[in-house]
DNA sequence: TGGCAGGGTCATA
DNA sequence: TATGACCCTGCC
């Protein structure tokens, strides 16, 4: 492993806390300097803000080469995307929206790896944040490879101890009685048949990049453990489709507060869809984010 | 210290 | 359409 580094600069709409603890990634954590380290799918990343300038700095293979470190790094972070005329356009006549907003407005939403979230928000049903964290980096620590540069790293932020989160492959080694050892407990078997299923062709994480969101979904729905909210924060998270909608119990009492009285989660959605349009996940994220931080 | 809820899903009635 | 079971921390 190398250690990059790239400097993007005058990035709006970008703030590092807001973007890493809204709930769309679990390996990210804070450092002293209030920079934040995470694995994600190939390496390790450190980014920090100086002002409106992004610097990121990376341990990654030798083979990569600056320029697709840069490229890679652009995507993950979506710092293409134009996140001040999305908010322009969903605060538009939306008053709870605007305000959610305005107390979020430095989140963007990760490109993150399908494979990695599929794993990842499996492990999140009926589970809490600290110990979905800790089963990730069991199931990393167990089976995936450990990081390891030739040189020390010249930022301190990428020294010590990191493991990647393992490939399919990797973790089709696992058995049901490991992957419960992880720390998954009744999902265990959900992990099994799903790392199966990505081996087997069943489901295929190419074709969810490149089809239409409600085929993607159904593919996703066909696995077990895979619900609604599961298969839309995967879609969201990890497949560009920003109109996925995951409600899960946060949203669920916030848009009965704010937009429309209903128990029912296909209710809720569908309105979503209609009051949000394609950027409903983006959406999502700030009511998430504004309903978990205020309450 | 004990008891319960936690970013859901699935099976059953 | 509603209810309970499913593992097992983390937190009050």
């Amino acid at each position: 492993m190398k250690e990059y580094k790239a400097i993007f600069k005058n990035i709006d709409c970008f703030d590092l806390k807001q973007t890493f603890t809204c709930g769309q990634c679990f390996r990210w954590h804070e450092n002293k300097d209030s920079s934040y380290t995470g694995v994600i799918k190939d390496g390790v990343l450190n980014v920090a803000k100086k002002g409106k300038d992004v610097v990121v700095t990376g341990l990654f293979d030798e083979s990569l080469g600056q320029q697709d470190f840069e490229a890679a790094i652009k995507h993950y972070l979506d710092l293409d995307r134009d996140y001040k005329a999305i908010q322009k356009q969903l605060s538009k006549d939306d008053k709870s929206l605007k305000e959610a907003i305005s107390y979020g407005e430095g989140i963007r939403i990760l490109n993150q790896d399908p494979w990695e979230m599929l794993i990842s928000f499996i492990t999140s049903a009926c589970n809490n944040i600290p110990r979905i964290s800790k089963t990730i980096e069991n199931i990393s620590k167990m089976f995936g490879k450990r990081v390891i540069s030739q040189k020390e790293p010249q930022n301190e932020a990428l020294r010590g101890e990191f493991y990647l989160f393992p490939s399919p492959e990797e973790l089709k080694k696992a058995s049901v009685e490991e992957l419960r050892a992880c720390n998954l407990g009744f999902r265990d078997k959900y992990v099994y048949e799903a790392t199966r299923s990505v081996l087997e062709g069943k489901l295929s994480l190419e074709s969810l990049l490149e089809s239409e969101y409600s085929e993607a979904k159904a593919e996703l729905l066909k696995l077990n453990g895979v619900g609604s909210k599961v298969a839309d924060c995967i879609l969201l998270f990890s497949c560009g489709k920003t109109e996925a909608f995951p409600v899960d119990t946060w949203i669920k009492k916030i848009m009965n507060e704010l937009y429309i009285e209903s128990k029912d989660v296909k209710k809720i959605e569908q309105f979503a869809h209609q009051q949000f349009g394609k950027y409903g996940g983006i959406a999502q994220q700030y009511l998430f984010y504004y309903k978990r931080e205020t309450s």
